[in-house]
DNA sequence: AAATTATGCATAATTTTCTTATGTATATAT
DNA sequence: ATATATACATAAGAAAATTATGCATAATTT
C-alpha cells in the first residue's frame, strides 16, 4: 500500500473484507481491484501483500487453491471457517477504528 | 497508540488535526484528549508520542513553549506557519483515505 | 520485429512506525 | 503508606510497510 505511506496497518483489514465480500480473490486481483475502488486512491504493493497473504494462510485465516489462467498461474485465496469469524471481529475493530477517525477529524458531523 | 495496532501511520496526521482544532496543546493532554474523543477506543502511548512530537519540531512543522503549572512542567506544541500549510495538505490526504476505506468497508452506502 | 506494459507470483534488505519497558519527578486519593 | 494520576523522556525490540529485485508469460505499442 502507497501514497504517502500514511496507511500502515489496516492492510490486513482490507484484505479480509475484500475475501468476505468476493469469496475467492488471487493477489494481483486484490491489487487491482482496490486501485478500482478507492479511485486510484490506495495501491497495495506486491511486497506488502503476499507476505501478508502467506502469514493469514499459515494461521489458518485463508486458504489457497492454485488454477492455470492460460499458462499463467493463479493462486486464489479464500476465507476458512475460522476465517469468517476472525474478520467479523476485524471488521467491528475496523468500523470502531474508523469511527474514531471521524469522531478526531469531524469532531461536530461525526454520529456517535 | 494501541487497540490491536491496527493504526499505524495515523498518529501523525490525527496529532496535526488535534493542534488544527485546539491550538496549542501538551503530550499529555492530547492522549487524554484522543481517549475521550474516541470513548476510549484509541490511546495513544507515550513511545510513540514523544518521539513524534520530537520529530515534528526537528522539522518545523511544530514549536513548543515550555510553561510550569504548579511544581509538574508542560511543554505545550503548537503549529508553526510551514505546519500549519503542512497541515492542509495532511488533512486532504486523511480524508482521502478515510474514504477509502468507506469505499472498501461499506461500498454501498460510502458517497463517492 | 522489438520494446514496453500488463499480468502473476515471490523474497530479501531496509526503513518506518509502532509497543513495551524503563526512568525520573510531583500531586492526589485511598 | 501505597496506588493512581500527571508529565516528560528514551532505548530495545517488534511489526508492517517500502523499495528493489527476480522469474515468467501475454498483450500492446511503436
Amino acid at each position: 500500500m502507497k501514497k504517502s505511506s500514511l496507511y500502515k496497518g489496516c492492510l490486513e483489514p482490507i484484505l479480509l473484507r475484500l475475501l468476505k465480500d468476493h469469496g475467492r480473490m488471487y493477489g494481483y486481483q486484490m491489487t487491482q481491484l482496490v486501485k478500482e475502488i478507492t479511485k486510484g486512491e490506495l495501491s497495495i504493493t506486491e511486497g506488502a501483500l503476499y507476505p501478508l497473504l502467506h502469514k493469514l494462510e499459515e494461521q489458518g485465516i485463508v486458504e489457497t487453491e492454485t488454477e492455470m489462467n492460460g499458462n499463467r498461474m493463479r493462486k486464489y485465496y479464500s476465507l476458512t471457517k475460522a476465517g469468517k469469524k476472525h474478520t467479523v471481529n476485524a471488521m467491528d475493530e475496523m468500523k470502531a477504528f474508523m469511527q474514531s477517525l471521524e469522531f478526531i477529524v469531524n469532531p461536530k458531523t461525526a454520529i456517535g
